[in-house]
Order: C-alpha cells, then structure tokens, then sequence
RNA sequence: CGGGGCGUGGCGCAGUCUGGCAGCGCGCCUGCUUUGGGAGCAGGAAGCCGCAGGUUCAAAUCCUGCCGCCCCGACCA
C-alpha cells in the first residue's frame, strides 16, 4: 500500500489558498491554462457545470418574458467611442482587430496584411452593438419592452488572468433590455437581480448578499450597478453577477429612441445584466474542501457514481448487470430540471477510484461488490461527509431515496457556507477594529482573515478610496433591505444613514 | 506595467554554482498476482532540457537577447 497523504489536495486551504485554488482545478479535470496567453481550456466535467447553470438561468430568464438573440463578435471602434464612461472603463482591456489577411513574411513565417480602414474590438461586452440594433428595432412605445439576452464569450484583456476567475476570454450571458420609463427599466434591474441571487442560493448553494455598488465601483456607463456579492473560503468577496440600470445614457449613445403615446420623441431607458463562468469559480471556493471540488446537486455535473467492485472474474457478469439495472433506474429520475445523471466506473485501479471522484466532487459515490449484491444492498458514500464515512442502504431504499439524499446534500451545502458567511460578517464600528479586522498578523506568510465588516460611511468617495489605499478593502456594496439606522462614517466619523458591506475582494 | 519566483518526458522535481552518457518520483502501456481506504512485482514507451543567437573540442549547465508561466500589487465579471 502506498503512503496515504493526509488531504488528496496540497497546499491545503490553510497553507496556501490561492495554491489550493489551483490544485483543486487540475484535480478535478474541470479546466486548464491554454497555449494562449490567459484563456482556458473548460474540459467536459467543468463545461457540465455551465451547462447546467446556463439551463437554469435560461429557463429562469424566459419565464420573465427575456428571448434570446445573438449579436457580432466584432464591434465597430466607433461604436465603443459613443458613450465616453464606457470607452473610459474597458479602453484599456481592449483586443482589437486591425487586419483581415496573412501573406507569407520574410522567414516563412505568416505576417498580417490588408489593414481595416476601422479597427474591429473583440467584445468585451455588447452594450453599443446591441444598442445599435435597438435603435432601428425600437419606434414606437408599441415596440416596448425589448427584453434580449445573448449567451456569449467574451474578452477583456486582463494583466493577471485565474481560471474561471478572471480569464481573457470567458463565457456569460448578457440581458439588455429597453423600457418605456425608468421605473420600469429599474424594475427590471431588480428583477433580473433577483433572478441571479435565486440561481446563487438556490442551484449553486452560495449564499450571496445583494445591493448596490457605489459610484466608484459601479459599471462604466451605468446610473447605477446592483449586484450580488458572495464571501469565499479566504474570506475574500467574490462579485457574482451584476444588473445595471443604465439610465437614458446609452439610449443616447445610439440613439435609441421612439415616439409615445402623446406623440413626443423620447429615448428609452435600458438595462444590461450579466453572470460568467466566474461562478463556476465561485463555486468551487465556496464549497471545495482540502480533499477537492464538492459539486452542489443540483447543478454538479453527474450526480452519482456507481465503482463495481469485481474480486473474482467469475462474478463480473453478475456485479455489471446488477450495477447497469441501479443505473437504469436512476437514469429515469428527474431532479431539478434533468434526469439523474450516472457515471459507471469500472477501471480496476483500486482505491485511487475513490479518491479520483472524491477530488471531482460528485455528491454520491456508490461501491457495489459481491457482499452487496448478496445484501441486495449498496454501499454509499456522500461527497459532504468525511471520505471514511460510508453507509450500507438497501438497493430500493438507496433509488427511491436518492433525490431526498442529493437534496439533503445541497442543503447542508448551502448552510456550512452560509454559517462561514455569516460567521465572519460583524458590524464594526471602531475604525482601530476595522483596521485590526483587515490586518493579518503574520505579514510575512498573511493567513486568512477578515470578513465582511458592515460599517458605516458618510457616502464620500475620498472616505471610500483612504480604506482601499490603507487595507485594500473596498465597498462591496450597499446591501438592500436591513433598514436604515443613522450612524458615523468608519473613516471619517462624519454622519452617515446606513451600513455598507467591506471587504478585500477578487 | 512594478516587485518576487520559475521554465528539464503527461505531472512534480534533481542536475546548472564547478561545461563531459538525460536522471528520479508519480502517471501511462504489457503481463502476472491482487482488490471493501490512494495495490505489489517484472518488463516497456515517452525529452528540441522555453526560444534564438554566441563562447567552446564539447552547453540543460557559461554569455546576450527574447518568450512564457506562477505569486504579490495596480486593473477587472
């Protein structure tokens, strides 16, 4: 027998969080880095994730009335120019397209020929495409809402790319809307918002804190910029989705306008929202433990996995039809939107099977050896619980059981990761506790510590930019609901109505 | 773009200081024995030592330039 590391992962999350970040990926064959420069690979066990997110969000998106198109790649320069926040917000992250042919260059190599008369952008988001088409779609107040959503990749060229964090090309949707009147344009911000924070808790088991961004932070263009926030295993805040109330200010830019009922040109009010394969990384943080990724339910990319255990050739045949008839019967169970989904592993590699699927995090690992099938039973063990701690169930107890135990396994998910939410969530009022809060003590090796400090702030943005420059803590947002309650700003002690959210974030 | 680290079979690394046969562990393939907690033995395949120049009888090793990756920061979903 081989030596028995004490975690299938190394660092663990202690030692090393980023490190163990990285390590949990490649363990769990979900993605990997690419030969080009910060985009990734999503390999089949990542990509079902999408899959089965995208589902959900899309059947959630139509049920509010949202259809579904697609837009170019490629944007016009021109078109970014209209709306100047928005130049000013992604100028800088920019791929741009300059050339449309390759001859052959001086040492065999290919070289870029025939230059563009108006460079192409590489969207790194669709407002002003879209926006484009809006406005030949949209002349009347009949023509209103316009309620679009376009699945996509998209690129924005980052310094410093993480798989499924921050990569230079990443997958999303994006909804963008137009509305006759701001309070419904801002209905729907909200209401889409609503939606994200529902697919986060509900399917993807991360608790999330809902609110709005402050003007620093909000999306280049938008009035305002509401988001979800959720609270990862380093403590650190992770922006999982946004939906912004862009005003009339892109209606301008492209001129999106039409003629109501009293006969007045006016322009529309629109509205952009998004979530990424960023969530699958906020996935992972939030529930992944020091022996791999832990897949909720609901969304993971099988749901059981069935290892036969065959000692003696002579009992193969009996063990596979016995493991293929419990598959068979799972495979005709709905759960959330799709049937139950059966891996049949029979690679008789011994117990690093096992382990194999414990560092992919499917919720149920089933063994079915001759002791079983004598039994009628099978052995199961459960993705939240300890490696070791398996149970015996009765063959029919285990199928007509199987979707109480997934949701039994989703629900412990999402309260050990709401109890760490709100664990290290504390109200903070002393500026000396704020600051110790944010402070590692070890700044050499900085160990995990922080939270979500909700503490006042008179609403300054000097106020906001002194905690970045001093700790690196930004205004996560201000979350909705929890009532006002007056107070003194944590920074400058100046009068202020409300709580905001702290935190250093991804 | 600033600071730090690193590029050697698929993965992780040693070898570089002091130039002289391309190595180790894991993984992979074959066979036998095993199997209910990460198997054992035997055999085997797999390398442009990041790239390009230079020095040398000889370069993974020395010199010059470039590229890429990782971590921290700035930027960001």
């Amino acid at each position: 027998m081989a030596k028995e590391a004490a975690t299938a992962i190394e660092p663990t999350r202690e030692e090393n969080y980023p490190e163990w970040y990285q390590e949990v990926i490649k363990a769990s064959d979900m993605a990997e880095n690419s030969p080009v420069r910060g985009c990734m690979v999503i390999k089949p066990w990542g990509y079902a994730l999408w899959e089965n997110i995208s589902r959900v969000l899309d059947d959630m998106f139509k049920q509010t009335g949202v259809k579904n198109a697609y837009f170019p790649l490629f944007i016009p320069l021109s078109f970014l120019e209209k709306e100047a926040a928005h130049v000013e917000g992604f100028a800088k992250e920019c791929a741009v397209v300059t050339h449309h042919r390759l001859e052959k260059g001086g040492n065999g190599g290919l070289v870029p020929a025939g230059p563009l008369t108006e460079p192409l952008i590489v969207r790194p988001t669709s407002e002003t495409i879209i926006g484009d088409a809006f406005s030949k779609w949209i002349t009347s107040y009949r023509d209103l809402p316009v309620l679009i959503n376009q699945w996509a990749n998209v690129v924005r060229w980052e310094m410093r790319t993480r798989l499924f964090l921050r990569t230079s090309e990443f997958l999303w949707q994006e909804g963008h809307t137009a509305h006759a009147t701001a309070a419904e344009a801002i209905e729907r911000t909200r209401m889409m918002l609503e939606v994200y924070r529902k697919v986060s808790e509900d399917y993807l088991a991360i608790p999330v804190i809902t609110g709005e961004k402050s003007a620093s932070e909000k999306f280049p263009g938008a009035e305002t910029t509401t988001c979800i926030e959720a609270m990862m295993q380093d403590r650190k805040a992770l922006q999982a989705g946004t939906s912004h109330f862009l005003g009339q200010n892109f209606a301008h830019a492209s001129q999106i306008k039409y003629q109501s009922e009293k006969e007045i040109e006016e322009y529309a009010w629109t509205t952009s929202w998004g979530v990424s394969t960023r969530l699958i990384g906020a996935l992972i943080m939030t529930h992944s433990d020091d022996n791999g990724v832990i897949l909720p339910p609901r969304v993971a990319s099988a749901h059981v996995v069935l290892m036969p255990i065959i000692r003696k050739e002579q009992n193969r045949d009996a063990i596979m039809d016995y493991t293929q008839g419990i598959a068979d019967r799972l495979r005709k169970l709905a759960y959330y939107g799709r049937n139950i989904q059966v891996e049949i592993d029979s690679r008789d590699i011994g117990g690093a099977r096992n382990w194999e699927w414990i560092k992919k995090g499917i919720p149920l690992r089933v063994e079915i050896g001759p002791k079983d099938m004598a039994s009628d039973s099978v052995f199961v063990g459960r993705r939240d619980k300890d490696p070791r701690d398996k149970a015996a169930f009765r063959k029919d107890a285990f199928v007509d059981g199987v979707k109480d135990l997934l949701d039994e396994i989703q629900n412990n998910l999402y309260q050990k990761a709401l109890d760490f939410k709100n664990t290290h969530t504390r109200p903070m009022d002393e500026k000396t506790d704020f600051d110790a809060f944010f402070t590692p003590k070890n700044t050499e090796r900085p160990e995990i510590h922080g939270g979500f400090a909700l503490s006042h702030w008179c609403g300054n943005a000097g106020c906001e930019k002194n905690i970045k420059d001093r700790l690196n803590v930004t205004i996560r947002c201000i979350p909705f609901g929890g009532g006002n309650e007056a107070g003194r700003c944590i920074e400058c002690n100046g009068p202020s109505a409300k709580r905001v959210v702290f935190a250093k974030a991804y």
